[in-house]
DNA sequence: ACTTAACCCAGTAAGTTAGTCAACTATTAC
DNA sequence: GTAATAGTTGACTAACTTACTGGGTTAAGT
């Protein structure tokens, strides 16, 4: 089992995208700053996404990604496994060879974990989250910082001109 | 989260321990045989269980190691924690200061996930997976397969001294 | 003394993570 | 048509961890 910053940021996004793309697709620049994540990164997490039909892409003047289908039935635990996270925790992959022909000793622990870990982010989705009161204070809150962001970003821009 | 081989090994070894070291201490060299570990990672490994008070060590010839107190007493979570797998997924570490001074969007659904896989762990002990009967099949053929390699290992030094 | 086995420490090849850099392509707006 | 936008792709890399090897020291039994 591994569940690293690669599986995180691939959550995170997506549920930045599930809350601001409801309306119109959302930049990776965006998301990259609201969510302090380096772009070039989510460039690659997200061509991953795409390939397991977890999102679209639209290129050009206001495009972006979208969620491709409803958040109610996007699981976490397929985000994660979009990006290459392994739930399982077994040496064998769940072949029964962790011991040369045989089992080992451990065998069915971890696979007992690992299905049980599965399944719990198996019956959490995006739609879920974005439920929770918690989830909303800091989406709006990171909103509020982002915008403050674009304001001094304008106004160094409107300085740099006048000069 | 992340849990690998070093936390599978730990498990692994102390079962093997719980399952031999009733009469008398198992040395390393038992235990790497059996369950094919490197022994001097498994020296690692028990360097770190004795310091966390999980196993006592014996020297010297008839030495070896057993388990600190009983079976029923010793969860998987402990272990695990005792080699310095992280069983949490946050980025904080569960300071809720993942995002700079906040908390990033999706902190509440790690440290729900790890929460999670922490009680589960710590609810299993050795002596719940010894009293398995997949767990007892395995060690008993492991103990075959080794015996047959002492057989095997005994007569190439007696075809060795006798050249 | 000699053997056994725990104990301790330094080093290391291979792999992963998280990231950068650079180029290219499709789409829209002017 | 041309510039700007934004997705798409691929090569490359510093830092870190893992799993492992090897060499040595210390304590205990015979």
């Amino acid at each position: 089992m591994r569940l690293t910053s690669k599986g995180r940021y691939a959550v995170t996004a997506m549920l930045d995208l599930a809350f601001h793309s409801q309306l119109k697709p959302v930049t990776l620049i965006d998301i990259a700053a609201r969510q302090t994540i380096s772009l070039s990164y989510l460039e690659q997490l997200f061509a991953r996404l795409r390939r397991a039909n977890l999102v679209k892409g639209v290129r050009g003047p206001g495009g972006g990604y979208s969620l491709c289908g409803d958040a109610h039935n996007i699981s976490i635990a397929e985000i994660v496994a979009a990006v290459g996270e392994r739930i399982d925790s077994t040496k064998c992959g769940g072949e029964a060879n962790c011991q040369k022909t045989h089992e080992c000793l451990t065998h069915d622990l971890w696979m007992d974990l690992g299905d049980h870990v599965k399944s719990y982010l198996e019956k959490i989705t995006l739609a879920d989250l974005l439920a929770k009161n918690r989830v909303q204070e800091v989406a709006e809150r990171q909103d509020q910082h982002a915008q403050q962001t674009i304001e001094i970003h304008n106004h160094a821009d409107l300085m740099h001109t006048l000069q």
